[in-house]
DNA sequence: TGAATATATGAGCAGTTATTCATATATTAT
DNA sequence: ATAATATATGAATAACTGCTCATATATTCA
């Protein structure tokens, strides 16, 4: 035959410990999953968005102008952040406020300010 | 002069809500450092990989089967990983073992699977 | 009513990313 | 030396993402 074998062996090559690993592993649903909740955090903008947001809501605008970003591109990020369930809005007159909606994330968010701190 | 407004007003419309926020605000740099923290957890490939690390180190080949991905898909992500020091490698003959190399990055990944868990 | 203001949104674009495919390199076995 | 095996990698591609620009909607004000 050819040499052709860009594959690894039919069998594993370390079974005992593929199987301790099999026991901890994720299944593509639940890595999707989880990969989605860390993805929300992976992006400077809503990073600063929601460090923004962590004592105080504030309307679009505002957000914005603290950020120097263009008010469509908030307005963007905002709604993504909604359907994800990151913040939620109140309507007060044209005026619409945001705030935090999910102390999960901003827990993940902490916990990266503090490796960010001491890492 | 023309209906031309898509800017918000050149002050802040809360400026009280503007300075309790301006103390937690991260700056742009420290903002990518963190979204970039969080980019390497934000893939459900790496996810996996991650989940399949945790307690052995293993194989390229073997995470390859166990994930049941391409081993060039695989040795992509681990060369990427490596680059932000998120696995470690060691190589006996012609069988390179990478294990995890941060425990930060772990300690996250951790905290978001109990978030899926119990969320 | 009409102008101004605050926010939302669709389309398009540019940059990024994960994967595949082909192939290279390194090591072991025959 | 030759074949087989384990891993790495460059190029190409397809999908995704974040932003801009133009514009729509909603509300307030004069």
């Amino acid at each position: 035959m050819k040499t052709k074998t860009t594959e690894c062996a039919e069998n594993f090559i370390h079974e005992d410990k593929v199987r301790r690993s099999e026991k901890h592993l994720i299944d593509g649903l639940n890595a999707t999953k989880l990969a989605r909740t860390f993805q929300a955090l992976a992006d400077p903008t809503r990073v600063r968005i929601i460090s923004a947001l962590l004592k105080t809501e504030l309307c679009v605008c505002d957000i914005a102008a603290l950020l120097g970003v263009t008010q469509s591109a908030i307005s963007h990020q905002l709604r993504q952040m909604r359907d994800l369930r990151l913040v939620r809005s109140r309507k007060e007159g044209r005026i619409v406020y945001y705030a935090l909606d999910d102390e999960h994330i901003s827990d993940l968010f902490r916990r990266g300010v503090e490796h960010l701190e001491h890492g």
